[in-house]
DNA sequence: GTTAGTGTACTAGTTAGATAGAACACTAAG
DNA sequence: CTTAGTGTTCTATCTAACTAGTACACTAAC
C-alpha cells in the first residue's frame, strides 16, 4: 500500500480498514485479517497494525478473542457510516464549498465532472 | 490559532497563508508579517514558522530580503490558485464524489447544501 | 554610531510515530 | 501433548516535528 507521506500510517490504515467496512469486503461480525496477514499485506511493521487495531477497538468498530483473531463489530459498517457522515456534514463539506469558491468553480461544473466521474466508474 | 492534532504545525500554516494569499488579504509583492510577529500572532515557535517561510520561498511564493523581511512573489495568487486547482481535479474531486457514493448522497443533495452555505455566507 | 527590527544559524531537549526483534499466553487442530 | 497461528507485551532504536534559547548579520531610521 502506498502512504501519504504527511499523515500517520497508523490512522491512512484505519482509512483504508473503513473503506473496507463500507464497501460491503468485511461484513458485520467477520473475522478480519490477522495483525501478522495484514502487516505483509500492507507492508508495514506489524506494532503499527497493532495501533490501528486497537483504536478501532476502543472505538467499539472492532472486537477479538485472543488468541482466535479480530472481528468487525455486529453493527460496525452503522457505526462507520454514520461517524463518516458527521464528519462529512460538519467539516468536509463546508471546506469543499470553500474551496471551490476560492477556485472560482461552480456547482454546474460539479455537477458535469460527477457526470464524468459516474461514466469511468460503472464499468463494472 | 487552531491547529489539527494529526498534520503537521508548519504545513497547516503553510494553508493558512495560502488562504491569506487567495483571498486578497496579501496581495502580489507585498510585505507580510515577520516571522517573530507570526509566531506570536499563531502562538507557535519562530522555528516552526522560518519552517514554513522558508518552504514557501523554495516554492516561489514568498521571497525574502535580509535584515527587511518577507515578501509575496509578483504572482504568488497565479501561482497558489493554480496549484490548489490542480490539486483538487486531480486528487480532491475524485476522493469527494467516492465519499458521496459511500455516503449515499445524491449530487442533488449536495447542490441544495450548497446553496445554503452560500445564504449564510452572503452575509458580509 | 546607536538602536530597533529584521532574517539566519546554531545547539539542546522533548514528543510522536515507526521500525526491529524478542518473549509470552491463549486457542484450535492434529 | 505438540504444533501452528493468534493476540499481547515488552525493550531498543531511529526519524520527523516542535519547542526553547542564544547568537550573529543585515537594514533602516534616528
Amino acid at each position: 500500500m502506498q502512504f501519504n507521506k504527511h499523515t500517520s500510517i497508523y490512522l491512512q490504515i484505519a482509512d483504508y480498514m473503513y473503506d473496507r467496512i463500507l464497501c460491503g469486503e468485511w461484513p458485520d461480525g467477520q473475522r478480519i485479517p490477522s495483525i501478522r496477514d495484514m502487516a505483509v499485506l500492507l507492508e508495514v511493521n506489524p506494532n503499527t497494525v497493532t495501533r490501528t487495531y486497537t483504536m478501532l477497538q476502543e472505538e467499539g468498530t472492532l472486537e477479538n478473542q485472543r488468541g482466535i483473531g479480530y472481528f468487525t463489530a455486529a453493527d460496525a459498517r452503522d457505526q462507520v457510516l454514520s461517524r463518516k457522515r458527521e464528519a462529512f456534514l460538519k467539516s468536509e463539506l463546508p471546506l469543499f464549498f470553500s474551496t471551490i469558491g476560492q477556485l472560482g468553480l461552480t456547482m454546474d461544473q460539479i455537477r458535469k465532472a460527477h457526470e464524468h466521474y459516474q461514466q469511468e466508474h460503472e464499468k463494472s
